[in-house]
DNA sequence: CATGAATGAGCTTTCATTCAT
DNA sequence: CATGAATGAAAGCTCATTCAT
């Protein structure tokens, strides 16, 4: 990928997590990222393709980090990694989460990224799945959800709704519930 | 309050909460109002102001409900009560909990009503608190925190993420977790 | 005249002095006159006739002081009254007289005061030239538009020209001028 | 300067002086000068902006004009010609002086153009002074006030008050005036 | 006399997109 | 690859005016 294509993304990136992807406009993005908006349509078919070409990139790093080979630990030892790997994402690119909560949330972006969504559910779904499987077949579904559900609302409180969250906290807490489980 | 103004106001949470609030247009509010531009600008100072008044009458509505007597039931049942109301609401307002994330979410909305967001959190878990510091005050923060981070991330899972989601059966798991707790 | 009406006449002339008249809107007045807008349309036709009656209650002042019996002065007497009323007027009405220039170079408002404008020049004129008349008939013409210039440039260059204008100065050079004339 | 800006330039001058700048609607100057909205805004920030290139422009040129090498004819000539350029602008580009006055009378622009005319009025005043300075030293001051005074009166009872000014006879008293000064 | 809800045209400005160079 | 002039639709908002009460 040219060196200045990329520039667009990662400058996009940065404005939509910011701004929201309605208030980005083309030309925030030009002057951000130095380039000229001849250039960025060169690249790019329209503004929504910016957004589904990163949505889709980060889907990408998910599939092939998913990919990789299972684990051999216990499954108790997997969800605590699991967990510690979400959480330590969410404390060093919340912008980036915010950015993903933003795009679920918006009627518009929603449906532009309807498929990758879902996609992007189904294989976090499957992943998780494939650990508690190993805990208990029959329950497996009903603890996915409700594992992915405690994931996503600590998530959201820490992003969105308290002031001061006491994100250690509540991760010690999740631990402690599935290091024994 | 007039009629225009409310059916203005009413027409305005439906679209807002359908296309999001960037996406709305004022026109598209007096359309479906059948009320011109000049009697918006009449009764709301401008388009945020339609959000900021959406919002506060939740919020007021919330306060109210807050303030009515405390249940003298044991704990337990009124936190099943608790997660049974909000259940129930999910279930039949769909539309009116996507219109609170999407705002919670979209930085320009989320700017607008900082300050009405922050007073509903705290609302919320004051509310949720009072009730686990019955069980243990020692723990009554942790407590809070964690229910109502599984009530929105459930209530995220089954608006945004998950195609069918099997709302019921991960409710029961969440009664019965707490009618023993 | 009523109250209420003289009140907006009132307010509606600050209001055009200060922020002219295409930038105050009826509102504007109906605000700072604590008046509702039927009432404002119930005593004048429209924007403009606010406009139309303030002009034209100063025209009827300024014919009223014209027909009062002339002076058995010397002209130079009178002429240095003259230079004396409006230098007083200029500097403790200052509003007034922008007001004036204003709607004399705004073309808008120019076309609707046009009669008035051009009815309130010949009045001025004639009123000194027949001061001149008494000094030189032959001459009386040109001196008189000398002299309509010389006060019309001092009020422009005091008012909307120089920061700090030594009107005391030059009034006293006008006055010597015409003393021994 | 693109062909399309200098024709918007253009042809808002002529618009904002016959009209005023509050009565020119930018869609006025895209239909006169045959351009579509998006490219006035591609070139101009506002509309604000049109009126204060306008205004730089002119006063560059007359910057320009003042700092030519000064002339080593008698201080006499040197206010005759001045006289004699004004004059013959004046009845030349009436609609410029126009422009100019309006502007200076409408609170609004004259808000917007504060610098700029503090900045115009101290060039002539200097550039007058500087002759008188030539004549009397202890009296130019009072000299340059009276002199500006003149011609800005004369300008305005010319363009603003007078039906049939006779210009050339007043123009001629002028010359006299300073002719044996 | 008095109110203020209601209208609709028109305002300045923004923006994704196209295209000649 | 790269520029930026150019478009035109649509946005939020203002405002003089009307009219039922």
């Amino acid at each position: 990928m040219s060196d200045k294509k990329s520039k667009v993304l990662q400058v996009a990136t940065k404005l939509f997590a910011e701004n929201g992807f309605e208030n980005t406009s083309m030309a925030n993005i030009c002057d951000e990222a130095n380039v000229s908006k001849g250039l960025i349509y060169h690249h790019f078919k329209s503004k929504e393709s910016i957004l589904i070409e990163i949505f889709t990139n980060v889907t990408n790093q998910m599939i092939e980090m998913n990919s990789a080979p299972k684990s051999s630990q216990k499954p108790q030892r997997q969800l605590i990694h699991l967990i510690e790997t979400i959480f330590s994402q969410l404390e060093h690119d919340k912008l980036f989460f915010q950015l993903n909560l933003n795009i679920m949330f918006q009627p518009i972006t929603r449906q532009i990224l309807k498929e990758q969504i879902e996609k992007r559910a189904a294989l976090l779904f499957n992943s998780v799945k494939s650990i508690f499987d190993q805990i208990s077949l029959k329950e497996s579904t009903l603890l996915s959800y409700i594992f992915i559900a405690e994931i996503d609302g600590i998530a959201l409180n820490y992003l969105s709704v308290f002031n001061e969250y006491p994100l250690d906290m509540i991760k010690e807490a999740l631990v402690n519930k599935y290091k024994h489980f």
